[in-house]
This record gives C-alpha cells, sequence and structure tokens, in this order.
DNA sequence: AAAGTATTTCAAATTTATTTGAAATGATAA
DNA sequence: TTATCATTTCAAATAAATTTGAAATACTTT
C-alpha cells in the first residue's frame, strides 16, 4: 500500500491546469469595478465607446484598455459601424453577469 | 426635453457602485489558478493546511495567503480542530464553482 | 486636401497583488 | 520545560495590473 495513495487520488481528480486557468483568466476580467459596470450596460443594449464612455465618465485609453480585457476574454465583442464602433455583450458576457 | 435624458436612464438603472465592488471582490479572489485549484481541492472533502500544502506542493506563507483570501471573500471557512485548522468550502463557494 | 470625430496604441508612472524567507504564535508531545 | 508541529504574520522584493497623457490610425465631412 502506498503511502500517499489517498492524495494521489484527491490529486488525478482535480481539473486540467489549462481548464483552471482559463477560468481564472474569466474571472480576472470581471474582477474590476468598472468592467463590471461596462458588462451592466451592454446588458441592455449594444452602444459604441462614445456613450460608454459618457456614462461611465473614464477617458478614452482607460476605456480603451478596459473594454479590451473584456474583450480578449470573449464576455463582449465589436462590430464597426461606418464611424464608430459598436460594443456588445456577448452569450458568455451574459452567462456570467 | 433633455438632451441626456436618455444617458441618464441608462444610468439610473445601472447596479448600485457597493453592489458592483463586492462582486469584483469575489471575481478577483476566483482569478487566482493556484486559489481555483484550491476550492477544486475542498470541493470533495475539508481539510487542514498540511493536506493541502502536499497537494498543491507550495510554500506555508504562501498558502495561507492565498487561503486568507478566500477566506476573507466568504469562498471558504475553516475551523479549528486540535492540532490543525480544517478548511472547507462554503455554500457561496459553491455555487461560484 | 484639410479638419474633425472616434478609437486605439504606446511608453512611463503609479498602484496593487504576489512571492519569499524569517520570525511569531499557539498547541501538543517528550 | 524544551522540542516539535501546524499555521500565520511581517516586511522586503518582485511581478503584474492599471492609469496617464501624448501620439497614431482611420474614417467622415467640409
Amino acid at each position: 500500500m502506498e503511502n500517499k495513495g489517498g492524495l494521489d487520488n484527491i490529486i488525478d481528480a482535480l481539473s486540467a491546469d489549462s481548464d483552471i486557468q482559463k477560468k481564472a483568466d474569466i474571472h480576472s476580467a470581471l474582477s474590476d469595478p468598472l468592467r463590471l459596470k461596462i458588462l451592466d450596460i451592454l446588458k441592455n443594449q449594444s452602444m459604441c465607446v462614445c456613450l460608454i464612455k459618457e456614462i461611465t465618465d473614464i477617458s478614452d485609453s482607460k476605456l480603451s484598455y478596459h473594454l479590451s480585457i473584456l474583450k480578449n476574454s470573449g464576455l463582449i465583442g465589436s462590430e464597426k459601424q461606418g464611424n464608430w464602433i459598436i460594443y456588445f455583450i456577448t452569450d458568455t458576457g451574459r452567462r456570467y453577469m
């Protein structure tokens, strides 16, 4: 009988590191109040950066930074529409609200 | 008619800042792979720090730091039992897995 | 073509989170 | 009471995330 047989069983039952990392990344994207606020805004209606900016009242570059994090994590998406870019919440984003 | 009447309506519909902050804190606690792993371990059985340490193979102080973050966010709890301290997942913790 | 609007990118500065190792605490065993 | 085990705390070092402001891009209107 192995000394640490019990531990080995527990270790075997754990999720794969890559799955855990994916989960961590999404939670990380959701760990900032400003980003949660943006999701809260987009939950009801898609809109351009300029409107999100008016509602949140932060600088362009700051907003852009946070939008990029939400987008990279798959919680929001964007679509170019003439002069501006419309952001929308994704199904994943909705699921995590 | 107000110029920004539409925006005001959107702003009024947003969640309260304190609610958003609470949410952010929980996601922040869940944003680290090591902490997710600890939750994954405790999901199946409560156990002492020393066993969690054997499974995760990290230093005492590092583990203690991460346990404290999970505990402060209400995802896990602990109970002293003789010589050691047993950690367990809370209902909240289970809900967020 | 010039000017203006919308958005992103970049590097530097700042802030926050994590890691490290040593020391402290508190319980139990010798 | 000395030694040992389990766990936490602390301060310093390191690393990662965020903020800032200026410059770049790209599209539209004049």
